[in-house]
DNA sequence: CTCAGTGTTCAGTG
DNA sequence: TCACTGAACACTGA
């Protein structure tokens, strides 16, 4: 589930539970994938370490220990985390097992294998996220910079907003929730956006983004009206809450659920 | 059994 | 070289 407001949502709750306190065991599985570059053995070697915050930036987390290297995290498709106790056994699909002090743990689960954990010495100046452009929560450029840059691109503007080098956090539902509430069919070229159009796209953005985050990415607390609600497993027939037709299609290489009455 | 999937990367194309 | 597209990756669950 992991996209930006899961992934800040993630955030402040390992940040709450963990920071200031001093890892007292780390365990990993074997898995030259997930664990890209680093080992069991390497990880296990942090203990003693103290987690002076958990960062993030665009999809990506880390926790900041008290000296280098520090733990980077990418969810992946289906990756996460779980608190809890250390009494309590491990769950299925576990990575990574972070026992704190007081008996507090941290376990990096991903059923699908396509999340990330990586070592790195100054994470946010090296890869993967120093080629990361800018991140939507937090450093959301203004009107006329965004203009400049979408002026720059001529693939579909849904295209444009899945690509992590500008629009560092938005995911497939993200994407398509802003282009619905904009009124933006996702195929037209972004460099084809009027001025005004951009605008719509930037607060709509922006305000989906804060609305997300402000409720933990609990998506049962969403607004009814958002798209959201009614674009999973392309119901034959689904429809807004207007009764306008939801259509789904493939843009940039991903399912795309839009109106066609509205957006253009 | 088949297929889609809230993501990223890389080879291939123009 | 750049911009863009589509397949591959790996695995679960419907």
């Amino acid at each position: 589930m992991p996209e930006l407001p899961e992934v800040e949502a993630a955030r402040r709750r390992a940040e709450r539970y963990l920071q200031g306190r001093r890892i007292a065991a780390l365990s990993a599985v074997s898995d030259p994938i997930v664990f890209e570059g680093t080992s069991p053995r390497r990880l296990a070697s942090l203990r003693g370490r103290e987690i002076a915050a958990v960062r993030r930036r665009g999809k990506h987390l880390w926790m900041e220990l008290d000296r280098a290297p520090h733990v980077l995290f990418h969810f992946g498709m289906a990756g996460g985390f779980r608190l809890g106790p250390a009494s309590e056994p491990r769950p299925r699909f576990w990575k990574l097992d972070l026992v704190a002090e007081g008996g507090r743990r941290l376990v990096f689960t991903d059923p699908r294998r396509l999340g990330r954990v990586r070592l790195r010495r100054d994470p946010e100046g090296e890869a993967p996220l120093a080629g990361l452009g800018f991140d939507v929560l937090d450093a959301l450029p203004r009107v006329a910079d965004l203009a400049v840059i979408l002026a720059r691109h001529g693939a579909p503007v849904k295209a444009t907003l899945l690509d992590q080098s500008l629009f560092a956090g938005v995911g497939n539902w993200i994407a398509d929730e802003v282009l619905y509430q904009a009124g933006l069919d996702p195929r037209r070229p972004a460099s084809s956006l009027s001025r005004e159009e951009v605008g719509r796209l930037r607060s709509r953005l922006r305000d989906i983004v804060r609305r997300a985050v402000a409720v933990d990415a609990d998506s049962t607390r969403f607004p009814r009206t958002w798209l959201f609600h009614r674009r999973w497993g392309r119901k034959l027939g689904a429809h807004t809450p207007r009764g306008e037709p939801i259509h789904f299609l493939t843009v940039g290489g991903r399912t795309t659920a839009w109106v066609p009455t509205r957006q253009r």
